[in-house]
DNA sequence: CTGCATCCGCCTCGATACTG
DNA sequence: CAGTATCGAGGCGGATGCAG
C-alpha cells in the first residue's frame, strides 16, 4: 500500500523544488552528495539523529526523481556509492548560498552539536568570492583536522577540490570548530593564528590574497 | 509549556540554515514576503492548505529568529502586515536560485495546482540574467492575469517592480498558467503568441532583448 | 472582518530491532 | 555493510471558536 507523497501543489518553481528538496534532512543529504560521492553508512554517519529508514527512503525518492544516481560496485571495491547527477549537481549554487547564509548566523555551538571537518570544506566553497580571483593563479592548502583538501584559484575561476595540492604558497591546518568560527565571524583568523588554533605557513601575502578570497580582509 | 524547537545540531551552516528556515512552509512565507510585505490572510490566501495556526506559529518563530517584522498599522489602513527584515531579505538570492532550479522542472500542472499571478513576478526575478543587461536602459510592463509589474534594466543593474513601468519599451500580457509555462521551458514564446495567449507590444528588437535577458532567446 | 488559539485525527519522523 | 520492519511521539492539516 504506497502513500502518496505530499505535495505544495502550486504551480511555482519555488514550491515544485521544495516538493522534491523540502522534506527534512534531504537537503542535508545533498550537502554531503557536493562533497562528494558517499556510500550508506557513511551518509548515515555524517547525518547523526536520521533515522536509517529515513535515509533509505529518501535516496529511493531522489533516485527517482533523478537527482542522485547509483554507482554501482566496480570491481576493486564491491561497495555501492551515491553521486548526484547533473540535475543535482545544479542544486550546487542555491545550497551554497543558504549555507553562506546560515554561516553568517550560527552561534556558538552548544555541546551537543556535532562538528565534522568535511562541512569545512562547503564552508570554504560557500565563502569564496570568484570576483576576487580575477587576477590569482595559485592554490591554497587546508588540513582541517587531518581532512586534507585546496582551493584552486586560477584567474576568476576557483575550486575546491578534495586532497594535497601540487604545490599551494599557502597551508593552513587547524580544527574544524576553529574554522567554523571563523567562516561564521564570531573569530578572527589573526586571534586564531595567536591562539595557535590555526597554523598557517607561506608568503604573507599568499595568506592576504587567500584570506580576501574567502572574504576575510577587506579589499 | 512550551516545546524546544527541533534542531539538526550540526555545527554547519546550511544545517544552521535549515533549523530556521527547513521546516514545512516557511520558504514559502519567505517567497510570499520576498513579493511585497502581506497581512495575515493574503498570506493565507496565498498559501493554499497552510492551517491557521501553522502560519501564526510561523510568523512568530519567524520573528523571533529576526527575518521578518511587523509593520504596526498606520493612521488610514488600520492593518498590521508582515515584512522582511535585511535578513530574510538576505535570503533572496538562494531563494531565487531554489526557484529557478524548480522552475525547470515544472511538469504541466495537475488539475488541483493552484496558480497566482504573483508567483510569476518571482519567476520573471528567478529568470534573468543580469549579465546580458549590460547595455539596457529601458524598462518592459508585464500584465499577468491583470497583476501589473515590470522589469527595469539599467546597465547591468535589474529591477522587477510592482506597478506599471513609466515608458515601456515593451508591454506583455498573458495569464499566469501561460507564464509560468514559457519560464519552465515547456512554451515557446513563438507558440504562445500566435495562439494568442500571449500578446506582446512594442518594438520586435526590444522584445527580443527582453526574451534575451530572460533567457529565453539565445545571444 | 481580521488575526489568531484550541482541538483532534493522521501522517511523518526518530529510535531501535532485525534481516540478507 | 546496507538496508527493512515496527512502533511511539510529535508535527501537520482541517475545522472550529473567539476576541478586537
Amino acid at each position: 500500500m504506497e502513500h502518496e507523497r505530499r505535495s505544495y501543489g502550486q504551480y511555482c518553481g519555488l514550491a515544485g523544488a521544495l516538493d522534491v528538496i523540502g522534506e527534512r534532512w534531504t537537503l542535508l543529504i545533498i550537502r554531503e552528495l557536493l562533497i562528494g560521492p558517499c556510500r550508506y553508512n557513511e551518509l548515515l554517519a555524517n547525518l547523526p539523529g536520521i533515522g536509517t529508514n529515513l535515509l533509505a527512503a529518501r535516496l529511493k525518492y531522489l533516485a527517482k526523481d533523478g537527482l542522485i544516481e547509483v554507482v554501482p560496485p566496480d570491481q576493486n571495491s564491491k561497495i555501492k556509492r551515491y553521486r548526484l547527477t547533473d540535475e543535482g549537481e545544479a542544486l550546487r549554487e542555491p545550497v551554497l548560498g543558504m549555507a553562506r547564509w546560515g554561516l553568517g548566523r550560527l552561534d556558538a555551538p552548544e555541546v551537543e552539536e556535532a562538528v565534522r571537518p568535511r562541512w569545512a570544506m562547503l564552508a570554504v566553497e560557500a565563502m569564496i568570492d570568484e570576483r576576487r580571483a580575477a587576477d590569482l593563479d595559485e592554490s591554497y592548502e587546508f588540513d582541517i583536522d587531518g581532512e586534507v583538501f585546496h582551493v584552486e584559484a586560477r584567474y576568476g575561476k576557483v575550486k575546491v577540490i578534495p586532497g594535497p595540492a601540487n604545490q599551494p604558497v599557502l597551508t593552513a591546518q587547524t580544527d574544524a570548530r576553529t574554522f567554523v568560527d571563523i567562516g561564521a565571524g564570531r573569530m578572527d583568523p589573526l586571534e586564531a593564528t595567536l591562539t595557535k588554533r590555526l597554523v598557517m605557513e607561506g608568503d604573507i601575502e599568499a595568506i592576504l590574497r587567500c584570506c580576501r578570497l574567502l572574504g576575510l580582509a577587506p579589499g
